[in-house]
This record gives C-alpha cells, sequence and structure tokens, in this order.
DNA sequence: GAACTTTATGCAAACGTTTGCAATAGGGTG
DNA sequence: CACCCTATTGCAAACGTTTGCATAAAGTTC
C-alpha cells in the first residue's frame, strides 16, 4: 500500500533532469525556464510529493517554525482552563499560519530552564511567542539575553529588554472603576492577584482612578487565585464574614467575575442592582451569562497577528518596539 | 552576545574523544565508559549543548513530534471557540509530552488536502492526532488509508477502518433523556446538529431512551449550529413562535446549553421548575453557571492518554482497535 | 607467548535538501 | 569567425547527526 517515500532525486529523475534543477523548480526560481518549472511542479502534485521538512531545515539552518510557550506558573496555575487563553493562542495559530510558519505548542514543562538552547540551537523553532510573564520573569530575561527571537504576551508597560505585546491593563482598570463609579458604586472591590504582571496593572488602574475620584483612599482588593471557582469561594466567604460591605467588583478576569456572579446570585445579592460586575477579557461566556457580563475586551485577533509580525520583523534582524493594544469598555447588564 | 553555536563536533573536540563517542555518550549507550559518559553529558550541561533536531530527525527518519489537526468544518465552525475544545487540546498536550514527544498544533489549513504528504513524507510529524471527525470523513479516511498513523477523537461507533477513540455517545444521550424524564420531563427536546458524527449519536441514544420509554413517539429535535449563540437565538424564536411546548432540553453541548438558558431566563422560564436542562462535555462553567448545568462528563484527560497511547502503539507497529470511554452524569441544580 | 575474547573508541558513510560555481549551448556583435 | 554575453542546467559540497564496521588495547586461556 505504501509505496517508497519519493525524494527529489526521484522527481528529477522522472523529470529527467538534475536535482538541483527540481529543487529550483519547486522553489520557482526564475533561473530554471518557465516551461521546466510549470512541468516539474505539476509532476510533483501528480506524484504527491512533498519535501523532507527535516533535510530542508538542516539545510537552510531555518525550521519555519514559531513556537509558542504557555507559561504558567505551576503554584496558581492559571490553568489551562481559562477560554480566554484559547482565543489567545488560537489567534496566534491563525496569524502564524497566514505567514506560511507552523505552530510548535509548548510549556515550561519541555522547555527546560535554557529556552534558548532548546528551541534556537535546538532547531525546533526561529523564534518564540511566549503567553503569559507569569510571576517570575528570570527564564524569559534569560532567553531573551541569549539572543532568542522573542515575543511575550504580557504588560507592555513592564520595564524589560524584551518586546511585550498586550492591552493597555492600566487603562482597563481605569476605565473599569470610572464605569464603576459612574453607576453609583461607592465601594468597588477588586477581585484578583495583583503580583501577577498583568493583573497588577489592573489593579493600579483601578485604584488611580478610585483614588482620584476622591471618593475613598481605601481601594478595596480581594486576593485570590484566578479562577472562578476560588473567585466563587471567595466572595461567598466575604458575603458571611463581612455581609455586603462592597456595591461593586472589578474581576481581574471574566472567569472570575463569573464565578463571583454565582456566590451573588446564590445568597440573591442583585447583579447590577445591589452589586455592579466588570469582568475582562471578554470571552463568549460575558455575552451569554445571566445577567450578560459588562467587561474590557481585549483584542486578541490584533494580539496574534502583531505578536506575530513583531516575532516574524526581529528574524529579518530589525529592532522592534513593544506596544500596546487598544481595549474596549463592553457594556452590558451587569452594571 | 551569541557565541557560535556548539556543534557534536566542538563538544567532543572539548571532550577530547570523536564525534560518535560524543553522540553514544549523550545517548546513554552502554558501548561507552560509564565514566567517559557521564564526563561528556556534564560537559554538554555545562556548555547548554542541544543537539540539533533537524539534523537529528533527518538521521534517523523520525521526528519525535505529534501533529494535532483541528478539524473544523469551515461551514458550521465549532469555531474554536468552545473551552471544551481547549481541554482536549490541552490534556492531549499534556499526554504527549509525557511521553517526550513534541507537540504541532495544525488545522485543515495548512494540512491541506493530502495529510499524509504533508505530515509523514514531509517529516513534520511521525502521527497525527485529529480532533473532530466533522461532517466530512474522506480526507481522514485518506490518510489512514496512505498508511498515516492516525488516531481520530470522534465517535467509536462509527464504521471506519481507522481508530477513534471518544466517549459512548450514544449512552450520554440515553442517560440525559433517561434523566430527565425521572425529573417528569414528558416533551424534551434536543438541541443540536444530527448531521454531526458524535452529535448523531447523541441524537440517537436520546431517541431511543423516549421511543422506549412509550412517552412519545415524536423525539423533538432542534437543530441548529454548535454555537452558544445559535442556541440562543434558537430557543429565544421557538419561544416566541411555539410557546413552551417543551420542557427539558438536551444540548448536544454545554455551550449550547448556556446560551439556550440565558434565552429561558430572560424570559422567566424557570430551570428546573418550568424546563430541565441537561448540556454535554463538563466544561467549567457547568458547574459555574447559574443554576448550575447538569451536564454528561467527558473524560478528557483519559481522551487525551488514550490517544496518545494508542497513537505510541501504531508507531510500534501494533495493531490497535478503536476504544469508547466511559461518560458520566453529573446531577447539578438546572435539573 | 600465541591465539582469542572483551571492552572502548574512531572512521566514514548516509539521511535529503540547497546553492555557489562551473559548464554548455545558442545567439549576437564587430 | 573569433569573441562575448545570456540563458539554462548540472556537479558537488555542506548542513549535523547516528551507526555499522574496523580498530586498538587490554585481559584471558591453553
Amino acid at each position: 500500500m505504501q509505496q517508497k517515500k519519493l525524494k527529489l532525486a526521484d522527481l528529477a529523475k522522472l523529470a529527467g533532469v538534475s536535482t538541483s534543477t527540481a529543487s529550483r523548480a519547486l522553489n520557482d526560481n526564475p533561473l530554471i525556464k518557465l516551461e521546466t518549472r510549470e512541468r516539474i511542479q505539476q509532476l510533483a502534485k501528480e506524484h504527491n510529493f512533498s519535501l523532507n521538512a527535516a533535510a530542508s531545515r538542516l539545510r537552510l539552518q531555518k525550521t519555519k517554525v514559531i513556537a509558542v510557550l504557555i507559561n504558567l506558573d505551576s503554584e496558581t496555575e492559571q490553568s489551562i482552563d481559562d477560554p480566554f487563553l484559547l482565543k489567545v493562542v488560537s489567534d496566534i495559530n491563525l496569524a502564524v499560519n497566514r505567514q506560511g510558519y507552523e505552530l510548535l505548542l509548548s510549556n515550561s514543562f519541555m522547555a527546560g530552564e535554557d529556552w534558548h538552547g532548546y528551541f534556537i540551537d535546538g532547531r525546533r523553532a526561529d523564534g518564540v511567542i511566549v503567553v503569559g510573564q507569569g510571576k517570575q520573569q528570570a527564564l524569559i530575561e534569560a532567553a531573551s539575553r541569549a539572543g532568542m527571537p522573542l515575543v511575550v504576551w504580557g504588560d507592555p508597560k513592564t520595564k524589560a529588554d524584551y518586546v511585550i505585546v498586550g492591552s493597555d491593563n492600566f487603562l482597563g482598570g481605569k476605565i473599569a472603576a470610572e464605569h464603576l463609579m459612574s453607576k453609583g458604586c461607592k465601594a468597588p472591590l477588586f477581585l484578583g492577584e495583583p503580583e501577577h504582571a498583568e493583573l497588577g496593572e489592573r489593579y493600579n488602574g483601578f485604584c488611580t482612578a478610585i483614588k482620584s475620584s476622591g471618593l475613598t483612599e481605601r481601594c478595596q482588593l480581594l486576593k485570590i487565585d484566578i479562577t472562578s471557582q476560588a473567585a466563587y469561594e471567595a466572595i461567598n466567604h466575604k458575603l458571611r464574614n463581612d455581609g455586603l460591605d462592597f456595591d461593586g467588583i472589578f474581576a481581574c478576569s471574566d472567569m472570575v467575575a463569573l464565578g463571583a456572579m454565582k456566590a451573588l446570585k446564590e445568597r440573591y445579592v442583585s447583579i447590577p442592582n445591589d452589586v455592579h460586575v466588570v469582568g475582562f477579557d471578554d470571552i463568549a461566556m460575558a455575552d451569554i451569562s445571566f445577567p450578560s457580563l459588562t467587561t474590557v475586551r481585549q483584542d486578541t485577533k490584533q494580539a496574534g497577528e502583531l505578536l506575530v509580525s513583531k516575532l516574524l520583523a526581529q528574524l529579518e534582524g530589525e529592532q522592534v518596539a513593544s506596544s500596546q493594544l487598544e481595549i474596549t469598555l463592553i457594556e452590558r447588564q451587569s452594571s
């Protein structure tokens, strides 16, 4: 059933030309007469010929592969449960393919400590997109210093010598806080984990807006693992212990917001009458929850494209800078 | 900053041995004296040496890569929005890594029509896991016949000559229907797309249970695209046109169920008093929605492991058969 | 101490591309 | 017709591993 794999030399023989001619023909090299080129390409199609990528990579010193490294703190595990991550990866995938590259899906487990060695020296990929700065950025920095082409999805305000693409988290937090206050909130609460780079910025924006409004000096924070489960439990616990001492929630992600909302609903706290809720990300569920969730949308499509184009620019040797994506407040029923 | 990449020959020179000895040492070949082996491995670590995967693959005719091909019908696009897909891919990823393989994330767009040629002949991967049978299975069959090592995530009842791993969808549908009826439903409704292989089986199980219960001969079906948005609109539309002529919903996925629930809640149809709802998958949102969603859980962790181990077994030349995963009904508030 | 085994290492070919350079042929120019 | 230029093709080396086979050194046996 399985005839012997055709190699370039075989194809060349079939066409009655040399291997080099066949190679050039397949790469549309104008050195080869147009007629010959077309004939060989046709022949290749007929025989379902495909180049041996391993050989090609060895010779070219290029893989045409981009690795996506999902960088989760093993402790807090924003486990890969969050649908937002999927959105990001999936949009990166699209952008990568559009550029004719393939996507190696990796993680801290496979890459070990020496990312440069693993991906670049190991000729597994030409460059890496790291998703999530996480709490400790040492490995990212090491890889960057070693010269690994690299773009990070994170908070672009971070002072770092590598390229970062991400939303304007500070502004997002600010907008969320202002929105809550405009709806009459006097005691809004931040639900999340400020030590995390991106989330920290959201918290900063949130606090800045509140303080500068003169509303209060105290900027309430409920620190939790960033999962809907943890949010649910934390709000539940808080309601039991402190009662309802807040009238607004800015959750660091939609999943967290949804977990919080469940706890509220179970205790008959009305949304948005008693508590206004704002999330972050705008995952599909935000629109489909009831009440639907007001949230700060991150433009993952643009993110994917920017991440990839900046990485490719680096591969071309260009100097590229971090950049910040616009975010938009999507007003829905929860506020 | 970037010293020249060390190759095996350089490492060997540093160690004062030949290239072949170095190669064998790194692969822990007992031909080499233990002492030498350790010395070289130590040296490799010190210099952050890593093998050139391209060269290695070329020589070995093996990539140590498994491709995951997300197979979405471009029409119905169970777009990659569904969090359940993420769960599956992520669990496959884990299992793949545990076996020392890497994961190439691909899709119908990149792979083109000739999957065997692209992945296998192209030496991009040693085998492929296809996620989603989709509506048309011609390409899968072609690849399988061409001898591509392959495992499909789909419905194991499908009569096919390739290996399938998946949940017992028929039983899942049956259990869901029985559960609804046990809660007193007289007119349950199936919400989904029966032409899709896996979903079709769920529908069959659903109908079989209903018919054999003697409840009714008519087995209501509302055919929709499998997105929460479509579900929301369909239920909305139905309520407006037909009124509430059903008292139970079995949705083909949790996302669909959640979309339906939103429509119900908006029209003040009580869940579960007026309408009982059962979903499928058990995504994180099922537990966190309000009311929480009764659903048929698919064991994605086991799925990932089975998919990978069956694929690797094929690579070893073993004969492997399809297999079916147990599903469990998770009873929550929506029923 | 000659013959033979065992242990440890090195030589060189092979995997399938790509590409600099050389080579050939055909056509134009002076 | 000698010369050069252009268009097209082929030769052969190189990319960095792995591995069958040869080799060398050391130990064993009669």
